[in-house]
DNA sequence: GCATAATACTTGACATATCAACTATTGATG
DNA sequence: CATCAATAGTTGATATGTCAAGTATTATGC
């Protein structure tokens, strides 16, 4: 009746989507009290390792875990709500430089330890070795069309 | 600086994240010509395997992949678009029945083929057993809080 | 058998995501 | 140096997702 994938193959695509559902709702269970989504949060985690100069916004976008094309609106609310600061770049004015707060920063070290306890939280079944064989065995999970 | 949790935890976790955002990207681009979504297809998939009674409404949520709190307007789409049909339940009449329609079938049977290609193309740098050890590895993410 | 609780959705308000078109600026070419 | 293309982002329209509250119906406990 279908041309279904062998087993093997489908159980790996469903595995994968429902530990990155899984992931996904605790993560924004986690950051909701604190106002911001996984997104945010992400972003605030790429400039804090981008101090001090920060980055430019197309440079965000491409670090992101998840392709977001609506960057410029992401960091719109990371702007309102004082956690990230943005300027026009004077060498190229195209583009604009995006710098953490202080007010970011505190944010993201009240985040760090809670962040931390569910991820070890969500992989607590696995030994440290078995945790490395899944990251290499998801590596090979290709971006780009074949 | 960080109250980090140990690098090869972290890597699995975005590990996951990336790959599922591989999926979820290629799969919307692929459906996208066909005018539905991700969501839309894994329902189209359960009420197939659901046929000839269908189900109601909820355990179709609670079937999906991804958790998926607007069911309801999820469904919607599917019956606008002629790929779904409801009908209140007589025996409890709280209960709404979905079925696949013939020309959600047809859709389905249409889509097969690519999907499956799709799944083996993005895991295609795997063999087999490497696979199946994924979905174990995989299957260890635990859903509820600890 | 009547009130209360639980179930199964549904709906409205609002946040977020996505796509396409648009502006501003810079680089490349004749 | 004027023009055309490319880059960097922004914006508007629209689709979709999410949460809280509401409605209808059925089950439960006195």
């Amino acid at each position: 009746m279908a041309a279904d994938s062998p087993p093997h193959t489908k159980a790996a695509v469903i595995a994968i989507m429902r530990a990155a559902d899984v992931l996904r709702r605790r993560g924004t269970a986690l950051l909701e009290p604190y106002g911001i989504t996984v997104q945010q949060f992400n972003v605030l985690r790429i400039l804090r390792g981008a101090r001090p100069e920060g980055l430019c916004t197309l440079t965000i976008a491409a670090r992101m875990i998840e392709q977001t094309p609506g960057i410029t609106r992401l960091i719109d609310r990371l702007v309102a709500k004082h956690l990230v600061a943005r300027e026009r770049s004077e060498e190229d004015r195209r583009q604009v430089w995006c710098r953490i707060t202080p007010q970011g920063l505190r944010l993201l070290a009240r985040l760090d330890r809670p962040v931390a306890d569910l991820d070890r939280a969500v992989v607590a079944g696995l030994p440290r070795a078995d945790q490395e064989r899944l990251a290499e065995l998801l590596a090979a999970v290709h971006r780009e069309p074949a």
